[in-house]
DNA sequence: GTGAAAGCGCTAACAG
DNA sequence: CTGTTAGCGCTTTCAC
């Protein structure tokens, strides 16, 4: 802590601005910027010169003189409107951050990450309209919040996850295709036999709720089964379990269940086991996410896998795009993809048991 | 993409400037400065009408502006040099990252995410040189990776875990007390009733694998029993396993293990299964670390708790201090908890069986 | 194609 | 205590 030797007398700058660059390269201080900006209308002689210099030089541009005159920021926002308890228990944020993160590293934008609980609202708010990003990565887990909605008339934002309302559809977002995986698994579970096929829903309310819930219904509408096993849960495992006892209590026959994330499916594990029953072969049981709730059920879990860091840099990438003035559509879906495990082996390998075992 | 309306003709500036605050309360540029920088030498009546300005036209101050005349940016770069496998499969980072996007938020320093593979590890450095951040945090889970040291003379930065070599500690770093998790966790299988205590210990040119060595030896020596029984492994599962059965083959007697991670410990419970035995009636197994592996371990997996949001707060803390100029320990060790589980039960419940079953 | 000149919005001596 | 005066390092018309 004791001052350490730093501006010697008659030190030289340790940092090389654009005008030392000038000066060796012998141009002025405006080509050489033409240069940095790849501009095309330099010679190549001089970009060669210039280049040249850069690199004995070992310039580096200074981004805030650059902003400062440009009136771009080179700085992309990354808000997590959550509760710092929720963002340290989800490993989805991290996914999402990490994959926009490492899609900007290829690109010559910063990315500033903000979390903004509750009371600090207002002061991100006032901080991305201060002029201080050219735009804003909004990811917001399983909710569809739109909160910082309106800050898209004024700077460039791109979502994680679709909007709940109708009327703000105005948005970019990037989404995953909650619809189309839920369907998927569970055609999964009818060809592996089971025909008499439940779902543990998520709020009704969120758009993961209940687009999965859609896809659930539209694939046993195709295989021509009964979609009348809904039960709703809130994405807690505890939630999950309750869900899968009203499921049992209902006297009818169930050998499948499609729980609307990986957490419930956990839950409904535990009700299925209490009850005595055997997991894959009484219940088959799907989930949705693919996190390590997932990997490491026993049974394995099998689940819809999201592609969270692509979902980050495709947030990211779309974001850059709107920023750059480039064409982007609007509304970008990502595909899921199935990850089959034992939870739900098909009926098949006990064809000889057809008649019930007592 | 069609232009969208923005800079209509004759359109006002929609950010005021310092310079409108100034006009609107009829006082100097450098005045206004002085209230937003919270200089003491500005009387109390013409504070509170800039405040008043400010408040009025919502004005808010442009960081490079403010960066470039201050020859301070107010940014800190959270260095990240991993692979993004690694990246993407380690919940550590993603908790010390929030650990210290957290902090920062209440602070005027924003963080700057840098994702450093092998690739561009020359640009990142020269992003770090190039005056663009004010400090750097760099994070290597389980590494002691200080390849980014040399950068501390040019730059104040904070590391992530204790540096591997002697030489390098002229460095700051905040570091998890491996040592004495280690002991505390033996400590208590020792309370256990167990005697015959081996532990799967990580690399041994890697700190965290050093340390948590020494803190079972040193907890093994002061309760008099015998640190023979060491197995190195890579922190993988596999390499757990293996040293597992290698433990086993030899003829002696364990009755509990200290593996010097949870994944290691994960890895122990297979080969324990393998040969038929039981957890914890025959062996105790306990891991370091405190991810999922050890809550979703069955039994459950008695661990040390690493703080990984405090470790990255407290790193964010320190570098706060150093660029501000203020008094910081150049060392910082974070306390660890020893969180209990099933798999460790003391062996007193069985005290009816001190006679071997067979 | 290239250079000259005029700032971007703010801070930081220096006077007063 | 407050105003004046210079820039910070770069981009960007506008001439040449």
């Amino acid at each position: 802590m004791t001052s350490t030797s730093e501006t010697g007398p008659g030190a030289h700058s340790p940092v090389p601005t654009l005008e030392m660059v000038a000066a060796a390269a012998g141009v002025s201080r405006a080509t050489v910027s033409r240069v940095v900006n790849a501009s095309p209308s330099v010679s190549g002689p001089v970009t060669e010169a210039v280049n040249e210099a850069i690199a004995r030089l070992n310039y580096v541009p200074n981004r805030a003189a650059r902003s400062l005159a440009s009136r771009r920021t080179q700085v992309i926002a990354l808000v997590v409107p959550e509760t710092t308890a929720k963002l340290f228990s989800d490993p989805f944020f991290a996914s999402v951050v990490q994959g926009a993160a490492l899609y900007l590293s290829d690109t010559d934008y910063t990315l500033n990450m903000l979390i903004s609980s509750e009371t600090r609202s207002e002061k991100t708010r006032r901080y991305l309209l201060g002029g201080n990003v050219d735009g804003a990565l909004v990811v917001s887990h399983h909710s569809g919040d739109h909160s910082y909605e309106h800050l898209g008339q004024s700077l460039p934002i791109v979502f994680g996850g679709r909007p709940l309302l109708q009327s703000e559809s105005e948005s970019y977002f990037v989404d995953v295709d909650n619809e189309a995986g839920a369907a998927t698994v569970t055609r999964h579970l009818v060809e592996g036999g089971r025909r008499h096929i439940a779902t543990i829903a998520g709020p009704q309310d969120m758009p993961p709720g209940f687009d999965r819930l859609r896809g659930w219904s539209r694939a046993m509408d195709e295989s021509g089964l009964d979609a009348g096993l809904v039960e709703i849960g809130d994405f807690t495992p505890e939630s999950g379990a309750a869900a899968m006892r009203r499921l049992l209590a209902r006297a009818v026959p169930i050998d499948g269940v499609f729980a609307a994330n990986d957490q419930m499916a956990a839950g409904a594990y535990s009700a299925i086991y209490a009850e005595g029953l055997r997991i894959p072969q009484d219940i088959a049981v799907a989930g949705f996410d693919g996190n390590y709730f997932s990997s490491t059920a026993v049974p394995a879990l099998t689940t819809i896998n999201q592609p969270s860091h692509e979902l980050g840099a495709k947030m990211a990438e779309v974001l850059v795009r709107r920023i750059e003035n480039k064409p982007v559509q609007r509304v970008t879906l990502m595909e899921t993809t199935l990850v089959v495990r034992p939870s739900t082996a098909p009926l098949e390998i006990t064809a000889s048991q057809v008649i019930p075992p007592h």
